[in-house]
Order: structure tokens, then sequence, then C-alpha cells
DNA sequence: TCCATAGTTCTTTTT
DNA sequence: GAACTATGGA
């Protein structure tokens, strides 16, 4: 689908076709219900569609795309959908597809990311971009920022990720370094985050103009300089908008003043413009987004339309109660509430692990039981936290179970140190400017070059101002007579060699031949290691991705490389070929709770919600932090079909050191008796023995109430505890219930695995 | 220039 | 507990 040349009609005067037409229309939309189908139904003109979790927000953007083709005579060619993430664009791709045929192909879905992505390479050169400029991810970023900081007085020692944070957020609020210098004043003072202000404004400067010398973007800039295409060359946005007659925006409430802006801009020759969302899931202020973009749409337009979409038909009744009372607690918010339409129902659990270790084996344990109970397979369990680091002991449990585990994001393939290697070469054999990349692979596999040579080019680089593929070529003049001038030449004939293979093999043969020529592959296997096989297996893998895609989409070694770079998890779509051979088609999914918005899945485990995990203990500082970890929760919890499972623990691990660990507030928003507590093993523990005489305290005092206290004669067990049994040795009570003589534990041994006790008989000591 | 070792920082969250 | 980084000896 290329842009601009695509048989767009100049001007289609939509205004003039498209309204006053009676309403409903027949067919497409019959199978809405009554608030969908109002939204679908929406012709021209600006409308906002306020969508609850699971109300068919999807299905509403769908039936209204294709309804505005089978019904209006739009073509695909006029509409845009611009979704999250790569996955939603496809799925959306798909449903319409479904709908209305193979026309479909033409709409354009995409995430603003690679619309932006394809317009730049498009239109770049009219705002000095040269059309094979890089993209540096934020590893590039840092790698750069580390170089530009040892070049500002004072500043050599600063941290290159609090630069970094500060810089992408002022890029995403579309600030050059001038208008963070005076907004950042306005709003921070002369220091953020303990840095002078003129400094870091003296830093950013300084790194944009090195990224522009590379001829590179950061990602950021895929959304600001297309503004600033725009804002510069109206004709250009005039072909875009062209294409964009009428402009969805999906997850609106996550925009920031980038996207904000191209939203406006697109949108603006002829005001077809619907956004949905919804504020409650709001997640991604720290990286910029503004709720009230959302809350001000009809500010923004004033002829604009609302819609509001609150039946939910995905989570049981229990489910919702427990996201409603979540959310209410968050102030100033538009007053929503989920309506259930699913009429079975099961009560919402929730599990007082031990540890980080016990948390795991319970989700491995409740897997097995669920399957036993109601079968099916491994794709209807998900395991969502805050933090990927949570995601080892998970993964650990789940194997030794022998159940698969699909983790979605994380360290990427792509991420991945060999991957990256690879991927360098082929950056720098396309562009000679992308100093990133040359000083990467320089001494990668290792050929002798060391960090004495590489100063000297770079410091030479510097001074000239030339690139560093430069002091590459030129190295003679610069470490002539040294031992590594000659390992340089030989580089610098390589990489001769490479950008010449990169204009006239194939993509997949170019790939191929990097591997070989760099010596990578060959260096690994001389490592003759474990570890190196499986690097060299990953780098097989990118090898067969690239080839994948070369005769599947017909693409260049430019546009892998695109795909590569925006692609959030790898099991998005075409380069998911990449990890084909590990990624199993039955498995339990983790993933963090932000990559988990807009997912549904029958069986849902919470983990980690403790205080300094959720909220996390980095945003806690102010009352909208907070807030938006309880969205986080709020959004953990509707995603929840069936059965939901809500974990936390006794003591963590964090920095590999053991604390004990406090529930988390949000629990205390959620009235008791809508959470059912459970043992180990899953079975219901009795609520009156857990609050005696205290039925009204919330969920963390009951807890310390219960276990805190209680006398270790008569068996005043609590979970956490260590103890040992004279014949299963020693052992971790995760699990307490009954009281008196009937009271039972529930004990992980060390070598004995799970074993259920009567408390009065176990003759256990402390451990 | 490289390698082993000790010391340090690190975890939010993602396009 | 891991991944990265500084240090000193070969």
């Amino acid at each position: 689908m290329q842009l601009g040349g695509c048989g767009v009609p100049t001007d289609p005067s939509v205004d003039a076709r498209y309204t006053d037409r009676p309403m409903p229309e027949p067919g497409i939309l019959d199978v809405l219900n009554e608030e969908q189908r109002a939204a679908a139904a929406h012709l021209t003109g600006p409308a906002l569609v306020l969508a609850g979790a699971g109300s068919g927000k999807t299905r509403t953007v769908v039936h209204r795309i294709a309804h505005l083709m089978a019904e209006h005579e739009v073509y695909p060619q006029q509409i845009l959908a611009v979704t999250f993430t790569n996955k939603a664009a496809g799925e959306l791709r798909e449903r319409v597809e479904t709908l209305v045929g193979p026309t479909a192909r033409d709409v354009w879905v995409s995430t603003f990311h690679s619309a932006c992505l394809r317009i730049l390479r498009s239109y770049g050169s009219a705002i000095q971009l040269d059309p094979g400029f890089a993209i540096y991810d934020d590893g590039d970023q840092l790698d750069l920022l580390k170089e530009v900081l040892g070049t500002v007085v004072g500043m050599q020692d600063a941290n290159p990720r609090v630069l970094r944070a500060v810089i992408d957020r002022a890029k995403s609020n579309l600030w050059t370094p001038a208008l963070l210098a005076q907004e950042g004043a306005k709003r921070y003072g002369h220091a953020v985050s303990g840095v002078d202000l003129e400094q870091i404004v003296e830093v950013y400067e300084r790194y944009q103009a090195r990224l522009e010398r590379a001829n590179a973007v950061d990602f950021n800039d895929i959304l600001g300089r297309t503004v600033e295409l725009f804002t510069l060359h109206p004709e250009i946005l005039e072909r875009v908008q062209d294409r964009a007659v009428f402009v969805h925006v999906d997850e609106y409430q996550d925009t920031n003043a980038a996207q904000y802006r191209l939203t406006h801009l697109l949108s603006e020759k002829y005001r077809n413009l619907m956004v949905v969302g919804d504020p409650d899931q709001g997640i991604y202020a720290f990286r910029g987004a503004d709720i009230q973009n959302i809350l001000d749409f009809q500010r923004d337009y004033e002829d604009a339309v609302t819609f509001r979409l609150e039946s939910n038909y995905r989570s049981i009744p229990n489910v919702l109660k427990v996201a409603n009372a979540v959310i209410e607690a968050n102030t100033g918010r538009l007053p929503k509430e989920l309506r259930p339409v699913k009429e079975d129902d099961a009560p919402v659990r929730i599990y007082r692990a031990a540890d980080h270790r016990a948390e795991a084996d319970f989700v491995a344990r409740m897997v097995e039981q669920v399957l036993q109970e109601r079968g099916g397979d491994l794709n209807q369990f998900a395991v969502l936290y805050r933090t990927n680091s949570q995601s080892r002991a998970l993964e650990e449990s789940l194997r030794r179970a022998g159940l698969e585990a699909r983790i979605v994001g994380g360290v990427g393939f792509y991420e991945r140190r060999e991957v990256k290697d690879a991927l360098s070469y082929a950056r720098a054999a396309l562009n000679p400017g992308d100093d990133v990349s040359w000083r990467r692979i320089l001494n990668r596999p290792k050929r002798g070059v060391g960090k004495t040579s590489e100063e000297k080019l770079a410091g030479w680089a510097a001074r000239q101002r030339q690139p560093f593929s430069e002091a590459v070529r030129r190295a003679g003049e610069i470490v002539g007579g040294t031992a590594a001038e000659k390992r340089i030449a030989e580089f610098a004939a390589l990489m001769q060699d490479l950008s010449e293979a990169a204009d006239v093999m194939p993509a997949g043969q170019f790939v191929a031949h990097l591997l070989d020529a760099s010596g990578m592959v060959r260096a690994l296997r001389e490592e003759n290691s474990f570890e190196a096989q499986g690097r060299i297996d990953n780098l097989g893998e990118l090898a067969s991705a690239v080839e994948e895609w070369e005769s599947s989409e017909g693409g260049t070694i430019q546009a892998f490389l695109d795909e590569a770079a925006l692609m959030a998890s790898v099991d998005d779509r075409a380069v998911a070929a990449a990890n084909a051979g590990d990624v199993p088609d039955d498995a339990v999914t983790l993933m963090t709770l932000h990559n988990a918005k807009g997912l549904e899945f029958p069986v849902v485990f919470l983990v980690g919600l403790e205080e300094g995990l959720l909220p996390h203990r980095s945003s806690t500082g102010s009352l909208q932090e907070i807030e938006e970890e309880r969205r986080l929760l709020y959004v953990g919890v509707t995603r929840a079909q069936d059965a939901l499972y809500l974990v936390h623990c006794e003591s963590r691990m964090t920095f590999g050191r053991t604390e004990p660990a406090r529930p988390s507030r949000f629990l205390e928003d959620v009235p008791r008796d809508f959470l059912q507590e459970i043992d180990a093993f899953g079975s219901e523990l009795d609520r009156s023995v857990r609050t005696p005489s205290r039925p009204k305290v919330s969920w963390p005092a009951a807890r310390s109430a219960a276990a805190g206290d209680a006398p270790k004669a008569g068996g005043g067990y609590r979970g956490g505890e260590k103890v040992r049994h004279p014949k299963y040795g020693v052992g971790t009570v995760v699990g307490v219930s009954g009281e008196g003589a009937k009271m039972e534990l529930t004990v992980v041994f060390d070598g004995a695995g799970a074993k259920r006790l009567l408390a009065k008989f176990a003759n256990l000591q402390d451990a």
C-alpha cells in the first residue's frame, strides 16, 4: 500500500455526499447492540466514543468502517484507522476484511509510528532526511547520549537514562530545546530530576544535532519530524489528508501532544474524526500521554457527538464488581459503570503467597487444576504483572510443571546482543552516517581494535565534523603506524564490500552474506560454548526471518529494519518468524499489565499486588501517579472473562534482597465480600476464621490481625514461615485453613514438594 | 588489547 | 540476582 499514488480522488466532496442519510441503515449494523449501532452509524463530523473495557469497541469501529464502505460508497483508500499496537492494527484489518472482503486491504490501518515512518520515508527529503535514515532505539539513544554527555562541561557523570527521559518527554510534547528551556523553567524550575535545566537543554541540542548529522531519528522524532514536515509543507499534508478522509483513532486516552497534533492535522481538512477510548484505561502518562486529550475532545470539537458504550460482554459480574470498585476510588473521572451482560458467575479469588516462588508455584498449580476441571488449552490463561523482571520466576515454575509459557515483550529478539550486532552491520552498510552502529560493530567480533583506537577515530570525527565511518576509511591518517591500523583497514574493506552488497543483493542473501563476511558466526563457533551456540541459533533465525520476509512481503532490508524497529513484541506479525522455533502455539501468556491492554483471556492471574510493585515504588510521588497505577490494576482486572485470581506475596525479592511486602493499597478499595480467599491448593478459606470479630476490617489490615501476633502454641502458623518436618525436612508454610484441632496447613517442602497436613499431628518445628 | 575479577547499579511501564 | 563497568595484570 503506497501513499499518494493509489488513485485517491483529490476532492471526494464527502460532506455533500454522505450527510443526511436516514438512520439506522439495514444490514451490516444489525448485529450490534443499540449503543454500538448508534456509534457505528455515525457518518460525518467529529465523534467521541467513550468505550468501557469489553464493550465491543473494536467491533464498533470495524462495523463503522464496513458500513461506510458497503452502504455509503466510501473508498477504502479514504479510510485511516490508527491503533496503538501493530497487533491491534492487524486484528482490525482482518476483521474489516472478514466483513467486507479483500477491498479492506486498501484501508489504511496502522500505528501512529508506522504511519509516520512511512510518510517520512516517502517525503522526508523535504526536511533534510535522506531516504536511508536510521531509526535509533532506546539503546542507540543511550549510546549517543553517553557520547554527547562527555562533551558538555559538568555532565560527564550525569546519568544518561535521566537525560534520555527528560529529552523523550520534551519531544513527546513537541518541545524543541528552546521550548524546553522556556516551558521547563515554567513547570519545573531550574533543575529537572536534579540536573540543571540549562545543561539539559545544551545536551538536548547537541544530541539532536548529532542525530541529524547521523541521518537518524529516534522514536519520538518519527512523530515530531512528521509534524514538522506537515507544518513546513502543507501540500504534503494535503496529499495525506486525502488518503484519510475518515480518520479513526483508537486508545485516544493514550495520545501525547505529538499524536494529538497529528490527529488534528490529519483530520482538519474533512473533519471526519472518530476517536475511541476510555479515560479509565489511560496508562501512558509516563511517556507524555495526556488523558486531558480525551476529556477535552468535546471542547476541541464543539460539534462533536458523544457515544457511550457501557455494556460489558467480556467479564462475569463479579469481575466487574471488583473492577468498578477499584476504579471508583479515582478522583475527577467521568462517571461510568461497567454493566455485565454475562449471567454466569464465579467468585474472584485472592491468594496470599509466601514469596515470589510460592506465588509462581501457585499459578502453575491453579493452571493445572483449572485444566483438569474445565479442560481447554493453555491459551486461555494469562499471568499479568507490573514489571518484566517478575516474569522469570513465573516462567520457571510453569516450565517445571511442564506447562509452556509465552512471554510477550520483555527483552525482545531484536534487542539480543548478537541480533542487534547483525542488524547494526546492515544499518551501517546502508547509512554511512549512522555513527552508533559503526562504533558498535567496529570491534565486534573482536578483531583487535581496542578502546584507544576507537577513541582516536571518534575524536578525529568530532573535530572534523565527519561521520565516524569517514574516520574508519581514513584510519591511516589517524592511527597510522599502530597495530590496529591494519585491522581497521580490513574492517573498512569489509564495510565497503557490505555496502555494495546491500545495493545488489536481495535482503535474505545480504543478511546471510553479512553474517558470514563479518566473521560473527565464525567467532561464535570458535567459542565452542553452549551459550555461543544459542547465539548462533538466534542469528540463524534472524537470517530465516529476513528470508521469509523477503519472499512473503517482497520487502527490502531497509523495510525489514523499519519493521523490526517498531515491533513491540516478537509475536507481532511478519517478523515473528524470527522466533517461530521457540514460540509454541499452546502456552500460558505472560506479560506486563501495559502489554495486556486491549486483550482478554478466560482465566487471568494478577500477581505481585503489593505496595512497591503496584503502585510501583517510583510512582507514588503524586496523586496523578498513584491514580495511573490504579488504572493499571483496572486494566488488569478487566482482562478477565470467566475467572480472576489476585495474588500478592508476604515477602518479595528486589535487587537480590528479600524484603517483607504489604498488600497493595488498591486491595483496600475492594469490599472484602467481593473476594474469596483461597489457599495454595485453591480451596476456599473460611472468612470468619480469618477476621475474628472484625468483619469490617478491609483486606490488608485483616491479614495482619489474623496472622500477625498469633501464638505459636495452639498452631499460630502463618504463610511464609519456615518449618521442619521429621520426615519431609524443611519447608515453607503457604496456606493455613481451619482452626484448632482442624487447622490444616499447606507446606511446600524443599525436597518433597507440597503437602497438606493437619497442624495438630504434623509435629512441626521452627526451621 | 584482552581477560578475569570485583564492584556498581539496576527495574517501572512502550511505540 | 543479573547485567553492566571499572580495574589491574598478562
